[in-house]
Order: structure tokens, then C-alpha cells, then sequence
DNA sequence: AATTAATTGTTAGTATACTAATTAATAGTA
DNA sequence: TACTATTAATTAGTATACTAACAATTAATT
């Protein structure tokens, strides 16, 4: 489709909904003092539900690259949430795993972020959010598309 | 809705597209060598499509806080493509105004730009495009109507 | 008119996001 | 085996996004 006014095409109102979103829930957070910003949430809160992880694996869940996420975890490792571990095999590769203390953190955590979704999403539907879903898989595959174009 | 892991919420999905469209866009106005970033390009061009605008007046069309757009133009001043130019009404306030450099480079800028939104949303259709604006209001009504409730 | 409140913009400090360059380790190949 | 390429993570540098604190100006109130 055409787009002619900048803050009108979807970009913008993607980028722009995404950082009002941020800014409610980091806002949220901090008023808690719970002292984790969403990242971190993010980080521990997968370390807790699906167990440890290597860093490029949880780079690739939160498709983050790995200079940030390198930087996420110096933060959250001073904090004394999680450890880097030698990976036996493979000695490029660090083990992420959750402290004791990341455990109790992200138990008190989790009450907080819930109430945040569901200020924000309550009335979002299973439809709207399997429209959104299929969207971002379209967009992200014209991305694709696009430098399988270019290496031709 | 209900949400169980972190990274299937409404508020990872939006970040995560909004983030590769990002990079996509960086990358493609990187290979171009014009030398702008996504942000400088939506100054410059709101500029040039509306003329020039009070440094809040901009904030307010982008979205952004003052500290971030203050930096955003002290970067394209430093570049000339803008000046600051006191108000005579009110000399708290800053006209921002497209130099005759500015006005060239977003006229160079433009088929770029074009050329990214139309690979990146090709296959948009405004049916979509009003989906997620709804969406969009909805999400950020949830934020506003919370805000109420708290103050009262 | 004088005091107080609100607005506009800046500066400082921290976190995230990205590129480019680097180090270390592993994998693949001649 | 030696050479090359790839992978995992870090470091350095720049830009954006936010809060908090501040300065300057203007508006509102008494």
C-alpha cells in the first residue's frame, strides 16, 4: 500500500505502540521497586520457566544480538539473579543459569508483570492477536524475502 | 487474554517486529550512504512536508520526550541540515527550520525510504493497516484509563 | 506587583540496540 | 598437520529512550 505521511505508515504506529507500551510497563515496574527493568524480567523469567540456557540460545529466543544481551547479563550477574557457567563441552559457550536469589526475584516479580498484561491486553483477543501474529510473520518475511533477493 | 510464557504476549510480539523492521530499515539507509538514521530521516522529512514546527510540536507528532529530540536535533544541527531559530513570541520555545542542505538531503532520502516501506509492506493491505491502529488504540486506552484509576 | 505554578528545553546518568573489531575456541579442508 | 573458516562472546563506539534535576521564561493567582 501507499504511504504518504510518515507517522502514518505501519512502521510508525508499530514503533510507536511498542514504546508507549515500554514506557507504561517500565513505569509499572519502577513504581514497584522491584528494581528489574523488562529486559531483565525477560532474561529471568525464561531462565524460570524453561530452565538454563546458553546465551546464544537466549539470544535467539528474545532475538536480541548479542552485544546487548551480553550487557543485560553483566547487569543481572552483579545483581548476583544468574551465573555465566563453562559450558564442559564446548568452551566458547557459557551456561546461563538462575540463582537461588534470581529464583526469589522473579517469584516477586511475576505478580507485578502479570498485573501489567493485563492492564494492557485485557481486552485483546486470541483473533487479534493471531492477526497480529500473522502480520509480523509477513512483514518479517518480506525482510527475508528481501536479502535472499540480493544475494542472487 | 491469558498469557503464559513471556515471549508469546501481545507487548514481545509487537516489540519484536517493531525491532527487526527497525534493523531491516537501519540497514538499508546504512547501505545507502545517506548518512541518516531512522530518526533523522522522520525529522527532517515531517519538516518538509509541513513546514517548519516548535520543538514540541515535533515531540508531539513523533512521540518522542524532549531529552531524546533535543539530542536527535542537536545531531542534525551539527550536520546543518536544521537550524534553531528563537521565537519572537515566546522565547522559551525553538522554530525549528529545514536548511537549504536539509531540504537536498531529504530529497535524496526519499526514494530510500520509499523503497524500504514498499518492501516491507508490499503486501499490507489498509484492511490490515486499520486493524492494528484499532489494536493500537485499545492497548494505549488501557494505558490512559489506568492512569485515571490510580489518581482517583 | 509579587509569589507561585506551569511550560520549554537542556544536561547528566543509566539501559538498550546496533555495527565493527577482537579474542578464543571449534570445525572443516587441503 | 596446518590453514582457513566459522562460531561464541566481549569490547568499544554511537544513537535512541527514559528519569531526574535544572534553568529560563511565561502564566496564573493572590
Amino acid at each position: 500500500m501507499e504511504i504518504n505521511k510518515i507517522d502514518e505508515s505501519p512502521g510508525y504506529l508499530i514503533e510507536s505502540l511498542s514504546r508507549n507500551m515500554r514506557r507504561f510497563s517500565a513505569q509499572q515496574l519502577r513504581e514497584s521497586k522491584i528494581d528489574l527493568t523488562l529486559e531483565q524480567v525477560s532474561v529471568l523469567s525464561i531462565l524460570d520457566e524453561r530452565g538454563s540456557k546458553f546465551q546464544n540460545e537466549l539470544a535467539d529466543i528474545m532475538s536480541k544480538d548479542n552485544p546487548t544481551l551480553t550487557r543485560i547479563l553483566d547487569l543481572l550477574e552483579k545483581k548476583s539473579y544468574l551465573k555465566r557457567e563453562l559450558s564442559s563441552g564446548d568452551r566458547r559457550k557459557f551456561l546461563i543459569v538462575l540463582t537461588k536469589e534470581g529464583e526469589k526475584k522473579i517469584a516477586q516479580a511475576m505478580p507485578i508483570i502479570k498485573q501489567i498484561r493485563s492492564t494492557l491486553f485485557e481486552d485483546v483477543s486470541s483473533n487479534d492477536l493471531n492477526q497480529l501474529l500473522n502480520l509480523k510473520e509477513r512483514i518479517e518475511g518480506n525482510i527475508s524475502n528481501h536479502s535472499k533477493d540480493v544475494d542472487n
